[in-house]
RNA sequence: GCCCCGAUAGCCCAAUCGGCAGAGGCAACGGUCUCAAACACCGUCCGGUGUGGGUUCGAAUCCCACUCGGGGCACCA
């Protein structure tokens, strides 16, 4: 508690000791936090298991609440970071009063790389500091007096909880994606079918005549968590590998904006492409934010299009392309540079003909591509998109047969085309599209027009100025032999041209996906290591439950292997791999005691994150991963939840494609395998908004302390120890040194007013300015109500007995009725403003009915729940008010007794009728053409149109 | 370059179906209290909705174009 005093409080605190001040909010808070702390008030019974309170749950409404669990930075909190948290507890603290079972509670995300860069710079092992920064954490959350569930409040660093997240990875681990069942299956229903024949095993061997590594690769094609060298994001600067999300567009890392090369490594993967189209169709089920659908729908990126067979010489090069309709307009090919057929087609010595700006000035093709493919790995990301605009390659000195035109075309490699998407080769058509038209253009490449423009420009591609790539219009030069797309729209071309193909056997309809699958392994210390290990011959082993977990092994030096930022040439080391003790470990996997080889990579910071909603529903279940009848319970689908999910859960739209897409995948292999009965994890997902402030730079451009920059004019001139400094909109941080922490606020207003403020700032899903001057605002609004309620003079209630009389109650239930609305629809900004309206008018009212009171504290207790209590206590209630039912307004008092009703003439508003609610439109007309104002503002003209909008409108055109 | 979101009083924001632009808060100004100040209290002031068109009896709200701001994607064939 803070022993924080205003300096105001003290000289009060003589005449007036009831005052609503800062110190006797400090002691209401702390009282009531003990309290409902020491009585478990936000504990919520499961249905089965330990949490089970032996009371049936069942038959009562609930609802899941939850926040994005935060990282424990060291850094402590900003009044921006509880902003979503308060707001998950105005609400769940609604819905408690609504008579909702409500499950609510938060932990940590406590692995990863800050939490193992703060401790490296401290020289604190991870664990040590980053124990202390959640200890830190929860006291600074603590009072802001959220109603949590702290039976359920895990941390992703706790064994008994990476148990877990070693079991559902070993869940993945021993899957495979079956595309006919189009769910994910048990390997062992695979392995069976490969043992039996029932299934053909790749290579055309008997499955027992396999080793074990061989084995291994085979069944690491279908796993869908799967260890494979493919090509990476190595980032030298951090030491790590990392996903495909963590990379900026600029290809540098998220984290600390190093540069990131590709590597060909041996990772960790999982096969999240399987999931691809179930990802996508299922956002359809889910009420999200659309800005948030579609970037999950961008990132994943579905392509319809076609396969297409090029002949090369002997061999066959299958390309993608999304406009199988210009089939008639390739006039070359293009191969990623690391595509596996280039070698095969690369023939000794340039063919008669070709030019010399297509070799690289190499002496052969075999030369001229080695040359290439160095100079294309040696760019780091970052180079190869910089130079975008400009287009490198070279020609293999092979050429291709376009199936339809059958002309001989010269297929090139250049890294505009890529490996990882589609089948890195491209039909080029320059005429069409506007990368080939580029790469054609510079290396003086043949065009053909073979869709017709449309702006004038004529059919010579070659005096265009780029590609005409508009789908509204017909194809030309499209016909040969037993095909013609001449005439056809674009639509009708492709559906035409993709069904010959397909009869022809050389093509068919496909669809693509831009999503990769997701590199899960990182060269770090502090993550949860892999349930892996590998014999003496290489081959792979999962261990058994029974050895879960796998604990982070205890060392002295946990720091990364890290390299200067630019090296590419680098390669990833693992921490853990130094620690020979706990790398070789003698293991009886069923053969007896084996020396084995533990995997020493560990799972990215995002792993934690996949699941920990279903561990909120059964924190301590010992025996599963959580109890199917409490999951069904909490997040199984219903008529309003179709997929099932967490009914609310609140966060920053900055994890709209990482945490969100990966946690949604983990969740479906979970349902597949018959863990959970719900299909997504997440139901409704509200994006809160970013609490912004002012940043004051001095003349260099430094940020100085905010809080003591002045402007003495009051006129925008603002300085800083006397001189001059500048303001712009920033985010709050330590770094722009205008970070305000919540703790301040509580000590001079109390934690109620902070959840006031921050709730009566705007709406929850839009960014704001902080501006410290205005809390007094709501610091004000609580004062008001304490005075209304309880005399600051002797502390004696100053409610009186009387009846509430008709305005009154008008008053009440209007803004009971409307705020209400404003907390089911978590408009809590407005629920505030009708609340202090209400308050405002029993202050002028001059005194405060009791039964007025009590329907006012009730109102505004899941918004300021320390002084509702207090105050709900003080009027005689011994019970806490967390489950007392919220106030229902009576409607004969929501709807007025007489409207006003704007009479306007040609739109200008000439009169006001005092009218019954319920007048018609009829008797409202005839009212207002009667009056004789608006006889008057007519003043004679012909009334040409009446528009009646009872109660509220007449509008009279005349004319 | 493409896509999404936004713009209302000096500031933060209301206006639920297209129907009187104002609910609430901050600041400013005047007053009460006070020896004085702070706190508190009472009261007052303030804009026609970013710009330009359109639809409509009527537009902050719907449509088109533009400006500014925020966000996402970016050689994905």
């Amino acid at each position: 508690m803070s022993e924080t005093t205003p300096a105001s409080g003290a000289a009060e605190a003589a005449t007036e000791p009831f005052r609503y001040g800062a110190a006797l909010a400090a002691e209401i808070e702390s009282r009531w936090q003990d309290l409902w702390e020491k009585e478990g008030t936000f504990n919520a019974p499961n249905p089965t298991g330990p949490l089970a309170d032996g009371t049936s749950v069942a038959a009562k409404p609930h609802s899941f609440i939850m926040d994005m669990f935060p990282y424990p930075s060291g850094a402590g909190l900003h009044v921006g970071h509880p902003l979503g948290y308060i707001a998950t507890d105005v609400y769940a603290r609604y819905q408690r009063m609504t008579g909702h079972n409500v499950l609510h509670t938060l932990g940590y995300d406590a692995f990863g790389l800050p939490a193992e860069q703060y401790a490296v710079q401290h020289g604190v092992h991870p664990r040590v500091s980053t124990e202390d920064n959640i200890a830190n954490m929860r006291q600074q959350l603590r009072r802001l007096g959220l109603g949590h569930d702290s039976r359920r409040s895990i941390s992703t660093i706790d064994p008994d909880y990476y148990r877990w997240t070693q079991w559902i990875f070993l869940q993945i681990f021993n899957s495979w994606y079956d595309e006919d069942a189009a769910r994910a299956r048990p390997i062992a229903e695979l392995v069976a079918q490969f043992e039996s024949g029932e299934r053909e095993v790749p290579g055309g061997r008997a499955w027992a005549e396999l080793s074990g590594v061989e084995r291994d690769e085979v069944l690491g094609e279908y796993r869908l968590a799967y260890s494979k060298e493919v090509p990476v994001n190595w980032c030298p600067g951090l030491g790590t590998v990392l996903a495909n999300e963590e990379v900026t567009a600029d290809g540098r890392s998220e984290r600390g904006n190093f540069p990131v090369f590709k590597s060909n490594l041996r990772q960790w993967m999982m096969r999240i492409t399987a999931y691809a189209d179930r990802l996508i169709s299922d956002l359809d089920l889910l009420d999200w934010p659309e800005a948030i659908k579609l970037q999950q729908r961008n990132w994943i990126g579905r392509s319809e299009g076609a396969r297409v067979d090029f002949g090369v010489g002997d061999d066959t090069v299958t390309v993608f392309t999304t406009r199988p309709d210009t089939l008639f307009g390739a006039t070359y090919m293009v191969l990623a540079p690391e595509h596996a057929l280039v070698d095969a087609v690369v023939p000794a010595e340039w063919p008669a003909g070709t030019r010399d700006e297509w070799t690289g000035g190499a002496a052969d093709p075999a030369t001229a591509v080695a040359e290439y493919r160095a100079a294309a790995a040696a760019k780091s990301d970052v180079e190869r998109q910089a130079d975008a605009k400009v287009k490198t390659g070279v020609f293999t000195g092979a050429y291709a047969t376009n199936p339809v035109s059958g002309e001989q075309i010269p297929v090139f490699i250049a890294d505009y085309v890529l490996m990882g998407y589609g089948t890195g080769a491209i039909m080029a058509v320059p005429a069409h599209d506007s990368r080939d038209f580029a790469f054609a253009q510079a290396f003086n490449l043949p065009m053909r027009c073979v869709v017709r423009p449309t702006d004038g420009r004529g059919e010579d591609p070659h005096t265009w100025d780029d590609a005409f790539d508009t789908y509204d219009s017909v194809l030309v030069n499209s016909e040969r032999d037993g095909i013609s797309l001449d005439g056809l729209s674009v639509v009708d071309a492709k559906a035409r041209i993709t069904a010959w193909l397909a009869e022809q056997g050389i093509g068919e309809g496909t669809v693509n996906y831009r999503l990769r699958d997701w590199l899960f392994s990182r060269q770090r210390y502090w993550g949860e290591p892999f349930p892996i290990v590998y014999d003496e011959t290489g081959a792979m082993h999962a261990l058994p439950e029974s050895m879960l977990p796998v604990e982070v092994p205890e060392v002295d030096d946990y720091s990364p292997h890290t390299y200067d930022p630019d090296d590419a040439a680098s390669s990833p080391k693992t921490p853990l791999s130094r620690n020979e003790d706990w790398v070789n470990v003698e293991l009886d996997l069923g053969d007896g005691v084996r020396t084995y080889r533990r995997e020493t990579n560990t799972m990215p910071n995002w792993a934690g994150s996949c699941w920990y909603e279903l561990r909120y529903v059964d924190p301590v279940n010992s025996t599963s991963v959580v109890d199917p009848a409490n999951e069904a319970y909490w997040m199984g689908p219903t008529a309003e939840k179709p997929a099932g999910g967490v009914d609310l859960y609140v966060g920053g739209a900055e994890h709209a494609v990482l945490h969100l897409l990966y946690a949604r995948f983990w969740h479906k292999v979970l349902h597949d395998l018959g863990h959970v009965s719900s299909v997504e994890p997440f139901h409704k997902l509200f994006n809160q908004g970013m609490i912004t402030a002012d940043v004051y730079r001095d003349a260099r451009g430094f940020p100085v302390p905010a809080a003591e920059v002045v402007d003495p004019e009051g006129n925008g001139q603002y300085f800083w120890q006397g001189e001059p400094v500048r303001r712009e909109a920033g985010k709050m941080g330590k770094s722009l040194k205008n970070a305000v922490a919540p703790d301040e606020i509580a000590d001079e207003y109390g934690a109620d007013t902070l959840r006031l403020y921050e709730m009566a700032m705007g709406p929850l899903d839009v960014s704001r300015p902080w501006d410290t001057r205005a809390v007094v605002g709501s610091y004000r609004f609580l004062q008001r109500l304490w005075r209304n309620i309880v005399s600051e003079v002797t502390g004696e209630l100053v409610v009186t007995d009387e009846e509430p009389d008709e305005a009154t109650l008008r008053a009440l239930h209007k803004a009971i009725d409307g705020i209400r609305g404003d907390m089911a629809g978590m408009r809590f900004n407005t629920a505030v403003a009708k609340a202090i309206e209400l308050n405002n008018f029993l202050v002028k009212r001059g005194s405060t009915p009791r039964s007025v009171a009590e329907q006012v504290v009730l109102l505004i207790a899941p918004l300021a729940p320390h002084i509702a209590e207090e105050l709900w206590r003080r009027l005689g209630h011994e019970q806490s008010l967390a489950f007392a039912d919220y106030p229902v307004a009576d409607p004969a008092y929501v709807v007025d007794e007489t409207v006003t009703c704007v009479v306007q003439v040609k739109g200008k508003v000439k009169a006001r009728l005092e009218v019954a609610p319920s007048i018609s439109d009829a008797d409202l007309e005839a009212l207002a053409l009667a009056d004789p104002t608006v006889v008057a503002a007519i003043g004679g003209a012909q009334v040409r149109k009446v528009i009646a909008r009872a109660p509220k409108l007449v509008n009279i055109v005349t004319g």
